[in-house]
DNA sequence: CTAGGGTTAG
């Protein structure tokens, strides 16, 4: 028990100085106040209590308002708690001058009010404040300001204070945690988590929250997840979620699944975290299920939940689905994310009315908008349009990144556009700041190659500044196949095979190519490798949807009850279509060097199945869609078109997009394009 | 009483 007398009246305080809680009693005339709790800073005055009693709008008409100091120390307290910055600040000023303190509650309110304003200078004025002599911040008021500096993004000055910290609590070492992941420094944050266990502190749900951020791409994340069970930290919807997202970004798609399924209760970001890792991992059906039963279950989507959706319509080329979404976004339409979702939905599924439409209307645009326009304009064959939006992009001063450069060297490359092409990859450093990388180089190896350039290409290679990898000679290989070149494509399929010996649709094309150049040998090498290394080529498989039922088509799988029907009709259309001169192009399949057993190499193309099982289904009038037709090679899409004609029903069959357009690729066929 | 989770272009 302690007295302080202030002019007249006396006060009684109980206080601890380890909890940092007071209990004040007031004398009894005052007895409206009993056992109140507040925060205690030591060195306790009059204008304490009188502080005390002002927060809680408790104070009596009182003999103190005379006194400056009370005054002061009053009006500080009242604009902290109005949230009114000017009026604190000067308080403030007066009391550093008069060395008097205010309570650690009281700071805290103060900086939140910074935070909210963005008022640096003003958070820095009250650091220098409460670390001033005569005055001990408590961790908890050290917290708020680290917690400060790392909101505005000062984490040097963050770090400073959390380094020079007499003792660092739980807070302390989350907040230095979080700041690192906001900041992309997974490393830092992981040492942190492991000095912080060192020193003693034990994280809890706020730590693993944020610790999972950091985790992604890192194989402690099960270790982690164990951790967090052991802890009983899993109930929380926080941890939750973040586990949800960490197992996404895996591709462990049934991980997070079970993670979400074994909540109680649920909130509206787990169930955007769930529906977004389907959606990302292009399980767009298992999103959009999710997503019903979200609705079921009665939660109300918001951006976050839209977008994904959205994405997930990108994927399945859901263009009809996508426009009932569309009418959903409108009541978000300031949202930049969502709208650029929303563009992308349009150029995916090859609407580019709407997609202009939309561009056109957005009042904001970031470069994400306008590389989703160039990227769309290019896959969708309007490669000059493209380039002409890429200049319009960089007369109205949005930068250009990385990912814009792709797109624009890609619809040079689409059109043909050799010079223009190089121009831009020449420039593009010393232009807009962007080194070229190695998929620029990629694409230009692209640009080159389809243009008959295959030297230039190759020399491009030789000469670039990272390393090719698989992908880079995968690419080059393409164009060989595409200008015939053997001797170059035998070098390319080496080059790729070093980089990944598992790529099974190599190993066929360099066979093919020496047993085409009778280098029997050769091809015999290749196949003993491609044995002993244990590689098989994956089976192709496509879909088609007919009359809502999806008709899967695997390579030398005969379980579709057609099978037979459908082989006959391919056959029987193959011979027609040769007859016109057509010519398939079989060379993505593993001859036979004995030549025992020549199957017919078109049952091979599971793709070329699908397509006939669709013009069947159409002629007995159904429903036919075509999914996962983003990935056609040259030769299928060739067969649809011819065949499409022969038939003459009317349909139209849309270029292919080149999905995965900057880089060589599969398709689900086998083959390069 | 300070700290934590989900959303867009390749």
């Amino acid at each position: 028990m302690c007295f302080c007398r202030c002019s007249s009246m006396i006060y009684e305080f109980d206080f601890n100085f380890d909890s940092l809680y007071i209990v004040v009693q007031i004398h009894p005339q005052m007895k409206s106040i009993s056992n109140y709790k507040a925060k205690f800073i030591p060195g306790i005055t009059a204008v304490t209590v009188q502080s005390l009693l002002h927060i809680h709008h408790q104070a009596p008409a009182n003999p103190f308002r005379s006194t400056l100091p009370i005054t002061q120390l009053d009006d500080f307290t009242a604009a902290c708690y109005r949230r009114d910055l000017p009026a604190a600040m000067k308080a403030l000023s007066f009391m550093q001058k008069h060395q008097i303190w205010a309570d650690s509650v009281t700071y805290s309110e103060l900086i939140k009010c910074c935070l909210a304003r963005g008022a640096v200078q003003e958070g820095k004025l009250v650091h220098k404040h409460v670390f001033s002599a005569g005055y001990q911040p408590k961790t908890f008021l050290i917290n708020t300001l680290i917690n400060m500096y790392v909101k505005f993004n000062l984490l040097d000055e963050a770090r400073a204070l959390f380094d020079q910290m007499p003792e660092r609590n739980v807070v302390s070492w989350t907040t230095m945690i979080a700041a690192f992941c906001n900041a992309g420094m997974k490393h830092e944050a992981l040492k942190f988590l492991i000095f912080m266990l060192r020193n003693g502190v034990r994280p809890n749900m706020f730590t693993y929250s944020s610790v999972l951020q950091a985790c992604s791409g890192l194989p402690s994340l099960k270790q982690i997840h164990c951790s967090i069970t052991k802890a009983g930290l899993d109930s929380d919807v926080f941890v939750r979620s973040a586990l949800i997202d960490n197992y996404s970004k895996w591709g462990e798609l049934p991980n997070a699944l079970t993670v979400f399924n074994e909540m109680e209760t649920r909130d509206l970001i787990v169930w955007n975290s769930v529906i977004g890792a389907f959606a990302q991992n292009s399980d767009g059906d298992e999103a959009l299920n999710l997503f019903k039963h979200m609705k079921r279950c009665r939660f109300l989507a918001d951006q976050a939940t839209l977008t994904s959706v959205l994405r997930a319509c990108t994927g399945l080329a859901l263009l009809e689905l996508g426009r009932q979404v569309h009418v959903h976004v409108l009541k978000y339409n300031r949202d930049l994310i969502l709208s650029n979702a929303l563009l992308d939905m349009y150029c995916k599924c090859g609407s580019m009315e709407d997609a202009r439409f939309e561009f056109t209307r957005m009042m904001h645009k970031d470069v994400i908008s306008w590389s989703t326009m160039i990227i769309g304009l290019a896959q969708n064959g309007f490669s000059h349009e493209a380039i002409e939006m890429f200049q319009v992009m960089t007369s109205s001063g949005t930068k250009p990144n990385y990912i814009t450069i792709l797109g624009v060297l890609f619809a040079c490359s689409h059109a043909g556009l050799v010079d223009k092409g190089w121009s831009y990859f020449q420039s593009m450093e010393k232009d807009f700041g962007v080194k070229p990388g190695r998929e620029h180089y990629g694409c230009m190896v692209d640009l080159l190659g389809r243009a008959g350039k295959l030297n230039e290409a190759v020399e491009l290679i030789h000469n670039m500044e990272a390393e090719p990898d698989a992908v880079t000679w995968r690419t080059l290989l393409g164009a060989c196949r595409i200008h015939r070149n053997m001797d170059l494509a035998a070098y390319a399929a080496k080059r790729v095979l070093d980089l990944d010996p598992d790529d099974a649709g190599t190993y066929t094309l360099l066979s093919n190519i020496y047993v085409n150049t009778s280098r029997w040998e050769d091809a015999e090498q290749v196949r003993k490798v491609m044995k002993d290394n244990n590689v098989r080529k994956e089976p192709g498989c496509s879909w088609i949807e007919v009359d809502k039922q999806i008709h899967a088509f695997v390579l030398r799988d005969s379980s579709h009850p057609n099978i037979d029907e459908i082989t006959r009709k391919l056959i029987q259309y193959v011979q027609r279509l040769r007859e016109v001169g057509y010519v398939p192009d079989t060379s993505f399949v593993l001859h036979d060097v004995e030549g025992e057993q020549m199957e017919d190499p078109l049952l091979y193309h599971s793709e070329k199945l699908a397509i006939v099982y669709g013009l069947m289904a159409l002629t007995k009038g159904k429903t036919v869609r075509i999914r996962k037709n983003l990935r056609i090679c040259g030769d299928c899409h060739l067969f649809a078109k011819l065949l499409a004609q022969m038939e003459d029903r009317n349909i139209v069959i849309r270029d292919p997009i080149r999905y995965h357009h900057f880089q060589g690729g599969v398709c689900s066929c086998g083959d390069y394009w």
